[in-house]
DNA sequence: ACTGTAGCTGATACCGCTAACATCAATCGG
DNA sequence: CCGATTGATGTTAGCGGTATCAGCTACAGT
């Protein structure tokens, strides 16, 4: 920096002020730093900024691991979303979560000097101890509800599993069952209480639900018990993973999905597009709630998030995995 | 800092060494500064540390977007071992590859003091730019070769194709189709080389390759060509998205998958074993490319990685979607 | 001509830590 | 018993920026 002040014929502090975008330059003083800039290919030594005082032009991510899609897609999207907003994304993986594991990586993103932090929060635990956390770091939280305590964005799951309810009952199917995801997942229980609304408001009642752990094995063991019941006739799956162990185990038991049975999934992973048949399913765009949760964090940097919640609408896709109940309805106690 | 140092009735120097675990400290001052840290609830400031010529603790990842499960899933690792070693993460995702793009990647960690680097280079493109870029940074590139110039860790692909494709003509196939991913692709290449030697080796000239994009969707576009020509009984498919894709268009077509036709995917997700039918497939262990990708990097920061390239093996999975292919070794032209 | 003000730039003092060397006591070989 | 060595700790001087305030010029108002 001093062989650039040198260079420009300026102080060291007008070459921060050019890098720091400071108003108060001279047009041609400011030309002639950048020259030197270029022709010397220097950059600013973040540390030493950071250290100055200066911000550390990085933001932290705290999310669990890779094996779930949504999180993982989420992390992406902020990472490049902060690259075009000209920061650095540190990400710190969470082997397991709980209240200690949670406040352990915030303290090291703290020490880094992150500008603030944004936390991929599915399960309930995190959140709660989030709300028991209290930093003066901006801290933006990415689940499936609002966070309180904090600015938060979230896919309206609820919502999502109305559609995906109400679509399988305007189909004409009698009532319609529920492979939930684990307990202890904000989006396992907000799906599964859309689907118990959804169910509520036609005036049914709910059957007793099935729970998976997200994966398409435990969506396989699921599929197996519904295969066995013959007045089922419509089920909502919580993610499109276990969708497609459901739908394998349908096919397997001979019971034709589209036909016998309806299958509504949640994500629309790449695959659904593909599965057999082709997965009727709710689809979250994850790259925006990345995006958006971005841009809430830059905002409660400059300290103007105030309390902002942002809902993400997902969408139904149809498909062939969910088509008019005709067997169905003659089969089905009328509902 | 100095504050601990007060408390434990040091100065601040010694604090420093307890913190950096130098050894000629004796124990009983040792545990009385640790008390001090802890009581005080002191952590170092990093970039006072990096700014003054300790070690940033960060290491630095480039890879390509998330849609690519490979790439993805490799990053995640990387993250979590990182945490492992108390190292930070940060991770650049490029928008797209060039080699002006990975310079400017790697010019901006620069700038961030990382302690090395992993690229993430799955396209021919950045290898090229790789070699190119001499930086006295370590650097490791993952990649689906070995990179030159630098230490690599890759998954051998070749072998793994060969398996794939060995498997099917011991199932008694003449020949084996290929639908392979896009040019420019490293995996893409090494796959397809690998399907080549590996027919060749069996004395059958490879027929000609069909070409995707990884895509379920591109998969699905080469399946409907392939169900169109009867005479082909066995395709390796060069990853587990195109290969649903493939599946969906023969079922569709009335081809029956693991009876009539023989299909064998690549990279084994978590969907393969419950596609319909469940998928013959190679599996690639990104978690330990992760691992081993990290342990290198940190074998090159102390110097002592040389040129190392580190081979991980991949392996066949054998499910429902291939079988022998008797009715097949009827039909076709024998080989 | 003099003071006030605005606009631009410079000098200086740190930010919190570590490298390098200095210091001091204890131990050791001859 | 003395100089040399070893081990534990302290002192000093930055690392490369930015905050703060001071200084200088140009111009307007009186």
């Amino acid at each position: 920096m001093a062989d650039v002040a040198r260079l420009a014929g300026v102080s060291s502090m007008t070459v921060s002020r050019v890098l720091s975008g400071y108003p108060g330059v001279r047009q041609e003083t400011r030309a002639r730093v950048e020259e030197a800039i270029g022709a010397l290919g220097y950059r600013v030594h973040t540390a030493a900024r950071t250290l100055a005082g200066g911000s550390s032009g990085t933001i932290g991510v705290i999310s669990v691991g890779a094996s779930h899609y949504g999180p993982s897609s989420t992390v992406f999207s902020i990472a490049a979303a902060a690259r075009e907003f000209d920061r650095s994304t540190t990400v710190v993986i969470l082997a397991k979560i709980g209240e200690g594991s949670i406040r352990q990586a915030i303290e090291h993103l703290q020490s880094t000097h992150v500008e603030g932090i944004i936390v991929n929060a599915f399960v309930q635990t995190a959140v709660d101890a989030l709300s028991r956390i209290d930093t003066d770091l901006p801290l933006v939280v990415l689940c499936g509800d609002q966070a309180p305590g904090h600015p938060s964005v979230a896919v309206d799951q609820r919502a999502g599993a109305r559609l995906a309810t109400r679509h399988l009952l305007e189909l004409g199917h009698a009532t319609v069952h529920h492979v939930r995801g684990p307990s202890g997942w904000i989006d396992a229980a907000g799906r599964a209480a859309g689907w118990r609304e959804e169910l509520g408001s036609w005036g049914r009642r709910p059957p007793r639900a099935h729970t998976g752990d997200w994966s398409a094995q435990s969506g396989y063991a699921a599929g197996q018990r519904i295969a066995a019941d013959p007045s089922i006739t419509a089920v909502f799956v919580a993610n499109d993973h276990m969708a497609l162990g459901v739908l394998r185990a349908l096919h397997e038991a001979g019971r034709r999905v589209g036909d016998d049975v309806s299958i509504v999934g949640f994500d629309d992973i790449a695959e659904s597009a593909f599965s057999i048949p082709p997965l009727t399913t709710v689809r979250q765009d994850f790259d925006t709630v990345g995006r958006e949760g971005l841009s809430l964090l830059l905002r409660a940097i400059d300290g103007r998030a105030g309390d902002t919640h942002i809902t993400v609408e997902p969408r139904l896709i149809v498909r062939n995995s969910t088509d008019a109940a005709t067997s169905a309805r003659r089969r089905a106690p009328t509902g």
